[in-house]
DNA sequence: GCCTTTATAGTCAGAATGACTATTAAGGAG
DNA sequence: CTCCTTAATAGTCATTCTGACTATAAAGGC
């Protein structure tokens, strides 16, 4: 706010606003792109599947809330996690958007490699992953959000290092081409791709000695890590039109 | 929010979330950017030059919020500028952002053609455009936020068509040209400027019998309109560079 | 009529990309 | 052990896109 609140405003006056945060977690498993959804447990939507997310508290920030929702449902935290990606995405606002109260919410998307399946801690009656090419009505306007989540970071791959959020913290160059392949639903050629990727300073970093990832089929890959860069220049474009 | 209150939550049990909007309403005028300040008339920060804003009420979306702000503070309405271009940049919500109270602000972006001088109208003391290169240090977190805006849309006309919501509803390819190079501080190359934008379906469309726009000093221009496009396929990047 | 200014047309080399082919090095089947 | 399959890695080549230019056209000012 700027102007200053009206005159005689009080904040108790009305109904008030609650402040919550929704978060989008998605991880690359299989070759398919997932995301962690809890069910619900009470009325409205009861039995149905939402994004985890919770009540910022009266002296937290929404990032705070949603770090710490974060890691009350999935178990990780920021060291357990290094490469952990946390990034706002927008706010939703519909009055109407949760029938019991005037609900204001700040969906955050977050990447994570892939983990065990989520312990079902926290208040969420159930929580686990679920394949994000066929899901079910979500509760509230949570399709919306998750459509968003989505386009988001499927842009974003385009022009940031982002990608290797999706990694563990050593990764071969074919998977990190598999998330793309995976994000986009798109297939790309491998040479081409390892040649954008080799050539942008920073993106990736080979490990030190060369070693390299056997007992797969074929001949051993060279592992590396993230890089320090964070944006793409230029950027590493989808094969067809994009969203946004 | 989704996972259901905590049992027994009462709405109106602790301090409640005040929820505002803040605006970053940005226009080229005379070769450079400027954004609209309101002066503050009350404390905190008073005399403080703020981003134009105030409460969302208790039946409206952030958006319409905007959009009414917006409107009191320019004089525009959707009819009035059919390019105004609003766009939600992100929500800032530290806890102690407004000593007053718990404020969370969800902040947009708007673009808008070279307008007449505000109105002094709505609750603010009064109401300016200002050279977005030198400014004070404005109220709250505002010069956060004021950075956040010009970085997005920094970053957003390299991959759309947005560059034409700073234009009038005509306008030729020099005027447009001059949007780039105010928004990211560079010179562009005539001739390859002018070839990109041709080439990209949808970007400008020519106007009918190809009018001219004569009384400058050399040669007239042609006029164009915005096109359909919202998206440019491959991106104008900007020489250097970038963000976010 | 010059001169300045701006729009517009076109050229040319280098960079980046897309579509390929070839080679290397593992595991598995016989 | 040898062939076969699989995947990684190394190149090639043509096309597209871009950046840096030069040239021409059409206005206004003197």
């Amino acid at each position: 706010m700027s102007t200053g609140a009206p005159a005689g405003y009080d904040p108790h006056a009305f109904e008030p606003f609650a402040v919550t945060v929704d978060l989008a977690v998605f991880t690359v498993r299989g070759g398919r792109l997932h995301v962690l959804l809890v069910e619900r447990g009470e009325d409205p939507y009861k039995g149905h599947w939402a994004l985890p997310g919770g009540f910022v508290l009266p002296r937290e920030s929404a990032e705070s809330a949603a770090r710490r929702e974060l890691a009350e449902e999935t178990g990780l935290t920021e060291d357990t996690a290094g490469a952990l990606h946390l990034e706002q995405l927008r706010t939703y606002s519909d009055p109407d958007r949760d029938p019991r109260m005037r609900v204001v919410s700040v969906a955050y998307a977050a990447l994570v490699p892939d983990l065990p399946e989520p312990r079902g801690g926290g208040d969420a009656a159930g929580a686990r992953w679920w394949d994000a090419g066929a899901l079910g009505p979500l509760a509230f306007d949570h399709d919306r959000i998750l459509a968003d989540a989505y386009d988001r970071i499927g842009a974003k791959l385009e022009y940031s290092c982002l990608a290797t959020a999706f990694c563990p913290p050593e990764f071969t160059l074919g998977e990190l081409q598999q998330v793309y392949e995976t994000v986009w639903g798109v297939e790309l050629d491998r040479p081409n791709f390892r040649r954008k990727v080799l050539t942008t300073p920073g993106f990736v970093q080979a490990l030190e000695g060369s070693p390299r990832r056997t007992g797969g089929r074929g001949k051993p890959a060279a592992l590396y890590r993230a890089g320090a860069a964070t944006a793409l220049h230029p950027p590493l474009l989808r094969p067809e039109g994009r969203s946004t």
